[in-house]
RNA sequence: GCGGGUAUAGCUCAGUUGGUUAGAGCGCAAGAUUGUGGCUCUUGAGGCCGAGGGUUCGAGACCCUCUACCCGCCCCA
């Protein structure tokens, strides 16, 4: 048997109804906060992630499904890679269409985009190898934090709506690159001495990520890890000028929020705000349903403009994963019919593809089954369908032209024409 | 890339120290009930027990190899 792929899956008609709400809440807070969409290619050249994302992030050098295309008479093949991320492709549009060409100094673009990416990490609870996201890009002239608190805001009602309600939302600031790089410097400074007491791990995470070392779960590394330097105390002035009045708009807006100095994105491009909102329910060890920060100076890497930029992912398999059982059950019945056809005999049959057929051009949802059965199969078909209603049919309805009409809740039936039909259900 | 677990019906799972025709619940089908669902009862269909090899008189079970999936690490959504 040919079954899906390692780390894919085929999302099945019965959850559906789950991403539907996802995606319809997201495309409603989007509408208010006034984002529009963007779709880009699924695949883009290598260079674009390599250069926007960072060679050295383990996205690039180790999880990307890169190929090299086929080549030409007059040329090899060129390198393409699936995308692992969306944002270095909104910003390549961005900077391809000169979408900042026609706007006014302050005037901001804001994008947003949904679809499928790809990393080629080991599946897990939470983890694909085919992931959905949706996320939001901000870029224009300005690096205001009160963009910053808006987006999240946005969140907040988005996470309310889908009744998402244990999360955490933790905040930091990453500061300049400049700032950065000389952090990383002083923490690297106060690690060495004690590195022959943290794990193999932490070496590694030394040599490569050094920020990497506080997520470390091993005790003894937490020991000491603990009274390591914490970006936030390094900052340079202008970062923290920034975070202190992004802290203040989320105040002002009365969004709770936990400040953790030692949160860091696994992106190259994020500079200052970094944020992350954590998922208690319904998830495994994968706990990150949104994940974003500012970028300013994204564009200028990819040879675009000046350009300050923030934005957010957020993984729609763990999102669903997310939604409270009580929530789904509900949704999952939305998809029901409104009316289930009940014939009984050939008569009815032929006169019930017509009337399906009025029904539906009445804008009313219709099942209707081929084979002639016999009723009380017909009735269980539409208790299985969860249909609203079972319309059943016979001779004597097709004579008079009124059909019973019977709540499957109530189990009440009546004997209605089809305009009455109609309007009763409208 | 590394570690742990699992693999038996469409689904969720039992299956004793190795022993006759491999089971349950749910689902599916038929009937009890010839024009009225959900509840109940009866009956039925549906299995190369993940693949290959080995031990044995005998393997769903024990051993080896492989594959797949799940969970975790790394890292991230």
């Amino acid at each position: 048997m040919i079954q899906t792929v390692r780390g894919t899956r085929d999302i099945l008609p019965g959850d559906m109804p789950l991403w539907h709400r996802v995606e319809d809440v997201a495309r409603e807070a989007f509408r208010r906060y006034g984002f529009h969409e963007i779709r880009t290619p699924i695949f883009e050249k290598t260079e674009l992630f390599a250069r926007g994302v960072g060679e050295a992030t383990d996205i690039v050098h180790k999880e990307m499904y890169t190929f090299v295309d086929r080549a030409r008479a007059d040329s090899e093949g060129e390198s393409l890679t699936l995308r692992p991320e969306n944002t270095a492709s909104v910003v390549r549009a961005y900077i391809q269409h000169k979408i900042f060409a026609d706007k006014s100094p302050g005037e901001l673009t804001k994008l947003y985009y949904i679809g499928p990416m790809f990393r080629r990490e080991r599946p897990q609870a939470g983890r694909y190898r085919q992931f959905y996201q949706i996320g939001v890009e901000v870029m224009g002239s300005s690096d205001d934090p009160a963009i910053e608190a808006e987006v999240i805001e946005m969140l907040d009602w988005f996470l309310k709506e889908l009744k998402i309600t244990n999360t955490t939302l933790l905040i930091n600031s990453v500061g300049e690159p400049a700032s950065r790089a000389a952090y990383l410097e002083t923490l690297r400074e106060a690690i060495r001495p004690k590195l022959d007491q943290l794990c193999a791990d932490c070496h590694h995470r030394f040599e490569t990520n050094a920020l990497r070392v506080f997520d470390c779960k091993v005790e003894s590394c937490q020991a000491i890890v603990k009274d390591l330097p914490v970006i936030t105390d390094s900052l340079d002035e202008a970062s923290r000028a920034h975070f202190e009045q992004f802290k203040a708009h989320l105040d002002a807006r009365g969004i709770a929020y936990t400040i953790n100095p030692r949160m860091v994105r696994g992106l190259d491009y994020y500079t200052r705000t970094a944020f992350e909102i954590i998922g208690h329910d319904g998830l495994g060890a994968q706990n990150t349903v949104v994940g974003g920060g500012r970028y300013d100076g994204l564009s200028e890497t990819l040879g675009g403009p000046p350009t300050k930029g923030f934005g957010f992912a957020f993984g729609l398999d763990r999102m669903v994963m997310s939604l409270p059982d009580g929530e789904v059950e509900g949704l999952r019945a939305a998809d029901a019919p409104d009316v289930f056809i009940v014939f009984l005999g050939e008569a009815a049959r032929q006169h019930s593809f017509n009337l399906a057929r009025d029904l539906r051009q009445a804008g009313v949802a219709v099942a209707i089954e081929f084979e002639d059965r016999k009723m009380k199969k017909a009735m269980a078909a539409a208790a299985k369908a969860k249909a609203r209603y079972a319309l059943i049919i016979g001779d004597n309805e097709v004579a008079t032209g009124k059909y019973g009409l019977k709540n499957l809740q109530t189990g009440e039936q009546e004997s209605l024409s089809l305009e009455e039909i109609i309007s009763k259900l409208n």
